[in-house]
RNA sequence: GGGCAACUAGCUCAGUUGGUUAGAGCGUCUCGUUUACACCGAGAAGGUCGGGGGUUCGACUCCCUCGUUGCCCACCA
């Protein structure tokens, strides 16, 4: 019956209109239903091509929050986006192929929300297609009025708190970006690069000095040279000096226990600075600083001959040079993995410049004692953020010398260098635009003030969402009910960030853990098992799945993520979906067809038969299951059990067993209501994961009997109480149905068909004969025999 | 190098405190139009649960070990 059949394009569109319409996922402040709120990722608005990966994390938290709606809870979900920062600036610069220095900060930062709007509106619709149900009346962007005066406020009471500090220190720096990064923005790369053996030369006694070095650019900066103090080899150099090769001016020679005797030739240059090592043994053995990198990569006055030129360059060259002049001994290829810039790849540097830090190193124990007050789903994350937090070996730099972003709320004197911050009523505040109010300085009297003009790392507004969201609400008492947020999700390759950053906040703040539950999710991957990459171009475009298939399939499939699982992309799984809504819309044909709009709601179980006990019995049980599961955040296996349910005992059973009492001349009452009590549960526990089919379902009948406006807006099904227990009747029943699956195999095997009525069959189990009617009315049998 | 996960049918995956004969979907094969649905139904074939040890009356499940894959972290001047 093609014209009855569901038309899901249309359909779909319908209930997208009307659930926005009627703001039926509208959070209610004034509810006095337990609030549930959701810390919703603000995605990237640089994100220009979503694929099938970003409707499965974000489908993920949607299940549950449409559960929990159901299940009593007054749920808030709102939506951010994440629009400040170096990914956005990145995007807009490779976008428009720009240059942040050959552009005006003011004509940059127009096109940078520029393409904010049209990110956001990209997601917002996408979202939509999908069903995601958040309130759209509460969103907020991370470069907003509302994001950057929380932001900024966090500053000022960080600073307070003694846990914000400006240190003039060796960063990370990124030549490309040409900004300081944090440790967390870093990523490895394995590159093939060369470990040089190059010549020094001992002053006292002119003898060569041999060290190893990957980084022959740096040897203008330096230090020291040092060996370990058991290393016989260079027990004599102690204390003595050597001439630095080409640049020719006088290192000491120091020890330290740290110096791998086996490496190299155990005689190590340090320099300002190469990586971690020389930070340490520079700060250890307060060696003079020979800084040689400026902040665009190239080299300073330091090089000499070399001056000026880019690091990659200046390698060659000094190689070249140092050949020339014999100090090259010789050159081993090495594998070796470096620390790059995760929104660009290029290696980062260390250089001294002046930032604003997050104190995190001395709160380690207590950042470590956060992750025991939330639950992880799945547990095993945990593990990935106490690894980060044990292995910090840096504060958090904050500072970012770019355009777009939040701006700090701090200006300096120019005499004395105290910073001036504004009072909190007053953020934000843009100290390139406005002065402080205060006349005088502070600290001296000064009467002159620099603003700050650099911006603050994406993550330093970022790791406020807790606050921000509940903070979209004027009222203190609302405030304090939302936060902290009742889950967080998100994906793991941010746990070192958001998680973490967001974390050390509320600890510093509030003292608290900032959300109750962590759900954290995998990736989607292709049919094959590998990432989704803009490079490889494998990725799927879900508005041509939900064209071919419908949205609920689509969500159907991303149902089947287990947390922190990967999952692949699966068109099989689609199409499964697509089946099961068209199962569910005919399975509710044929219930309605019955009904005839006439109202079965209420159950008497005084009359129910065994098939009907045996299929509230297993309702019962999958209630039971699936609440459990989605409490658990476990809606994967929600779902097989919800699947189950509805093919195998509902459709391809139950449906069958009371097609004889339907199809009587009086249909028998009872049945109808079993069919009512079952079904109406069957599409409230759909709900979560297919919620077009579900709406559909419930206007086609339901919603004349129910209150509510939505599918959305009714209850989580209940376990049936009344039901009355008959564990010998059940245990009997499933022997009844054994009977009839022999009697089906028997058909199948004769190559007969199951509607065909057949003589007689000879059941080779042990039934009652009060069972004998039922069989041979749903098995199509004039007479059962006992063998 | 340290850590975390995974390895079950041709494919994608379930299998929750150890307990009859290890399951599903898809695919394959056979059959059936049956007054919700052929986007359906019935049935069949298909697995030494990565390898090897061990604990136990009993192991896919617990322990040890090895292997493969993926991810996270640290790295050597």
């Amino acid at each position: 019956m093609a014209e009855n059949s569901y038309n899901f394009t249309e359909r779909e569109a319908h209930w997208r209109r009307f659930w926005r319409e009627q703001e039926i996922y509208k959070f209610n402040p004034e509810s006095q239903k337990p609030f549930y709120s959701v810390d919703t990722p603000p995605p990237y608005v640089s994100a220009d091509h979503l694929h099938v990966g970003h409707i499965m994390s974000y489908s993920q938290a949607e299940f549950i929050v449409r559960y929990k709606r159901m299940a009593g809870f007054e749920v808030f979900y709102p939506m951010g986006f994440d629009d400040n920062g170096l990914p956005t600036e990145r995007f807009v610069e490779k976008k428009y192929r720009l240059n942040k220095n050959k552009i005006s900060r003011a004509e940059f930062i127009k096109k940078c929300l520029e393409e904010t709007k049209i990110g956001s509106q990209t997601y917002r619709n996408l979202w939509e297609l999908l069903g995601i149900s958040v309130d759209w009346s509460k969103t907020y962007s991370t470069i907003d009025r509302h994001s950057q005066k929380i932001s900024q406020w966090s500053f000022l009471d960080l600073y307070q708190k003694g846990k914000m500090v400006r240190k003039d220190e060796p960063t990370f720096w990124c030549v490309a970006c040409q900004t300081a990064v944090a440790q967390a923005d870093l990523e490895d790369k394995e590159e093939q690069s060369f470990l040089n053996y190059i010549n020094f030369t001992a002053e006292q006694d002119g003898r060569p000095l041999l060290i190893a070095t990957t980084r022959p650019e740096l040897l203008p900066a330096c230090a020291a040279l040092f060996v370990n103090p058991n290393d016989e080899r260079y027990a004599d150099l102690a204390g003595k000096t050597a001439r630095v090769p080409l640049f020719d001016y006088s290192v000491p020679i120091l020890t330290d226990e740290a110096v791998d005797i086996n490496f190299g030739t155990g005689l190590m240059m340090v320099c300002t600075w190469g990586d971690n090592e020389d930070v340490v043994k520079t700060k250890a053995h307060n060696l003079p600083i020979r800084s040689t990198i400026n902040p665009d990569g190239r080299l300073n006055g330091l090089a000499g001959e070399f001056t000026g030129l880019k690091l990659t360059e200046a390698r060659k060259q000094i190689i070249e040079k140092l050949k020339e002049k014999n100090y090259l001994v010789k050159q081993e290829e090495i594998s070796h993995i470096l620390n790059v810039h995760e929104r660009c790849g290029t290696p980062v540097e260390l250089v001294k410049t002046k930032q604003w830090f997050i104190k995190v190193l001395d709160a380690r124990a207590e950042l470590l004692a956060q992750a025991e007050k939330m639950n992880w789903h799945p547990l095993f994350m945990k593990q990935r953020y106490l690894d980060w937090v044990r292995t910090l070996k840096w504060d958090w730099c904050i500072s970012r010398q770019r355009y777009y972003g939040v701006p700090f709320p701090v200006w300096y004197c120019r005499n004395c260098g105290e910073a001036i911050l504004p009072e909190v009523e007053d953020l934000p505040v843009d100290p390139t635009l406005t002065s402080p109010k205060i006349k005088k300085c502070p600290a001296c009297g000064g009467k002159d003030f620099v603003p700050e003009s650099d911006v603050m790392d994406t993550w330093m507004t970022s790791s406020c969402t807790p606050l921000i969201i509940s903070r979209l609400f004027e009222d203190k008492k609302i405030q304090a009910r939302l936060y902290p947020s009742s889950l967080r999700p998100q994906a793991f390759e941010i746990i070192r960030t958001w998680l973490f950053y967001t974390v050390v906040k509320s600890f510093y703040h509030h003292g608290l853990a900032p959300f109750f539950d962590i759900m954290i999710s995998g990736h989607g991957h292709d049919e094959k098992g590998q990432k989704i990459s803009k490079r490889l171009g494998n990725f799927v475009d879900p508005e041509k799945i939900v064209a071919q298939y419908g949205a609920d399939a689509l969500r159907y499939w991303a149902t089947g993520a287990n947390l922190g699982e990967n999952l692949r992309y699966n068109e099989q799984e689609i199409k499964k979906g697509k089946r099961t809504t068209t199962k569910l819309y005919n399975a509710a044909q044929f219930c309605f067809s019955h009904f005839q709009n006439r109202d079965y709601a209420k159950l008497e179980t005084k009359n129910l038969l065994p098939e009907d006990k045996w299929i509230l019995a297993r309702l019962n049980e999958t209630i039971k299951k699936a609440t459990a599961d989605f409490d658990a955040y476990q809606y994967a296996r929600a779902k097989n059990e919800i699947d189950e349910f509805f093919w195998s005992a509902f459709c391809d059973n139950y449906l069958e067993f009371v097609k004889y009492r339907l199809y009587r001349e009086k249909p028998d009452e009872t049945a109808k209501q079993v069919l009512y009590q079952v079904f109406w549960a069957i599409s409230r526990i759909y709900a979560p994961i297919l919620p077009f089919i579900a709406e559909e379902i419930y206007h086609l009948y339901f919603h004349q009997f129910e209150k509510a406006k939505s599918i959305h807006l009714c209850s989580w099904p209940k376990v049936i109480a009344s039901l009355p227990q008959a564990p010998k009747e059940e245990k009997e029943f499933e022997q009844v149905i054994a009977v009839i699956l022999a009697i089906r195999k028997f058909k199948s095997e004769q190559k007969i068909s199951l509607a065909k009525e057949i003589p007689e069959f000879a059941a080779d189990l042990p039934v009652s004969e009060k069972y004998f009617d039922f069989i041979k009315a749903v098995a199509k049998v004039e007479k059962i025999a006992v063998k």
